[in-house]
DNA sequence: GCAATAGTGTCTTTTAGACAATATGTT
DNA sequence: AACATATTGTCTAAAAGACACTATTGC
């Protein structure tokens, strides 16, 4: 061993996290589904100080024992309260202050992901008694949360809406398969005005980034849809240009 | 007071964070600028372990006495190294894990910076050794930097490239006054392609974030070119389209 | 005048938006 | 056939790319 590792070495033998003050670090989890003709985000109501009976985002500290790293803290807390094991899931940005959490100075990693409304049975975890799926209204802000979750709610809200605009990323909101036009309607209520259909389908196409399911449809009392699945292989497409959405209110 | 209010206040009494377990937090920056026709990173020597005498992206501890937020730790960092004040910083993502540092479980707040190259004086804090601008050549990574600071760069680089390509975002990276052909330069060194220049300058000047210095010349052996600057009104435009850039290598 | 860079104009290409037309199922 | 929704086509509009042209300085 080099002079350099040995002395290294020596040093974390006398290194001690507990000697320091630190802030405190969370991961919390903005969780959005579209259900009911609307985008809700899952909230949990806090069995535990601070902000005990307050509603807040998931979320919970990293288990430095088990967690391998952020987005497997994030994914427990997601299994955790949904079931939901394989969502779309992204770090939103990071929180960090004095005055956000009573007991000090405290940083939180903020995730969102976005499920499939299909099948999703609430649980309640530990420290938490109830959970329940709000409805976001325009760009209006949730409650009072605890914390600055409403802030967190905002942030991500504002960047799934942005990120609708040029990317591939509302497939992600809707079941394994589904149709063209369930795929504009889910763009439709995250944006919260109404898309053009033929330019909607025209984009999608370019895009590359669905195929059809063979001699799959979704039957009606019209004619019949083709219904399509995610190419596994294109798991998020940028397009290059915005939509610009001069179009009216959705319906 | 309220019930509630008292056994909140009753749980933050026996609180101390020193009872758990929890990971390392720092903050660490990706200081970028173009200089010498090249983009460049601020990277320096570290004097301390773990990684004593590798190369590292400047970085530390929340101060949990004394900076307010997460950004604050950002700044002080970063006029601590370069005495540079009022950058743009962004924050760029959270990074955290098992194993990027040889102390335990560690998280950090990466940010990235972008400053003018001129009137730069770059001084060495504690525990630092010496500072240098390291060039980023093409989408190459960095050389061997300590804990997964490579990673961490190559994020910032292509999140910067990326940005380029539809915002406002490079005119940080220039003085206070610049004439549009700098500013072309610009993007053509963080992007490494060339770029039109009726359609980069119909572009800037659909953005309308910049405005003439009057009577404000740049001077040559040709014909004087306008001196602009940024509107402080518009801090950031995005633009609906990205340069799809067909266009040749930058010369 | 010549070199060099600043700044503008014109034509083409690409893709979104508007909106109409057609297709195919159910009832 | 009437209805409802799926799917496609046609025309227009906006903005970028290619590239040529003009403008203004120093030498």
């Amino acid at each position: 061993m080099s002079a350099k590792q040995q002395s290294e070495r020596e040093f974390l033998r006398h290194y001690n996290i507990h000697d320091y003050d630190v802030p405190l670090t969370s991961v919390d989890l903005v969780i959005l589904a579209v259900r009911d003709e609307g985008l809700h985000v899952l909230l949990v109501k806090r069995g535990e100080h601070p902000f005990k009976e307050h509603w807040a985002l998931p979320g919970g500290f990293i288990d430095v024992h088990h967690d391998q790293d952020l987005q497997a803290t994030a994914l427990r807390k997601l299994r955790e309260k949904t079931g939901v094991d394989t969502p779309y899931l992204e770090q939103l940005q990071g929180f960090g202050n004095k005055t956000r959490d009573p007991r000090g100075w405290s940083t939180t990693f903020a995730y969102f992901a976005l499920i499939p409304s299909e099948h999703i049975e609430l649980t309640h975890g530990a420290n938490v008694e109830a959970a329940q799926w709000y409805r976001i209204d325009g760009s209006s802000v949730a409650p009072h949360l605890a914390f600055d979750h409403a802030h967190i709610l905002e942030v991500a809200i504002q960047r799934v809406r942005n990120k609708v605009e040029y990317s591939s990323l509302p497939v992600h909101l809707l079941p394994e398969t589904f149709t063209l036009s369930e795929l504009q309607r889910v763009h439709e209520i995250v944006l919260g005005r109404a898309v053009d259909k033929s330019a909607f389908r025209k984009r999608i196409k370019e895009g590359d980034f669905l195929e059809e399911v063979p001699n799959a449809w979704r039957y009606g009392s019209n004619r019949p849809a083709q219904l399509y699945r995610r190419r596994p292989d294109r798991p998020m497409v940028f397009f290059p240009r915005v939509m610009s959405g001069r179009t009216e209110e959705a319906s």
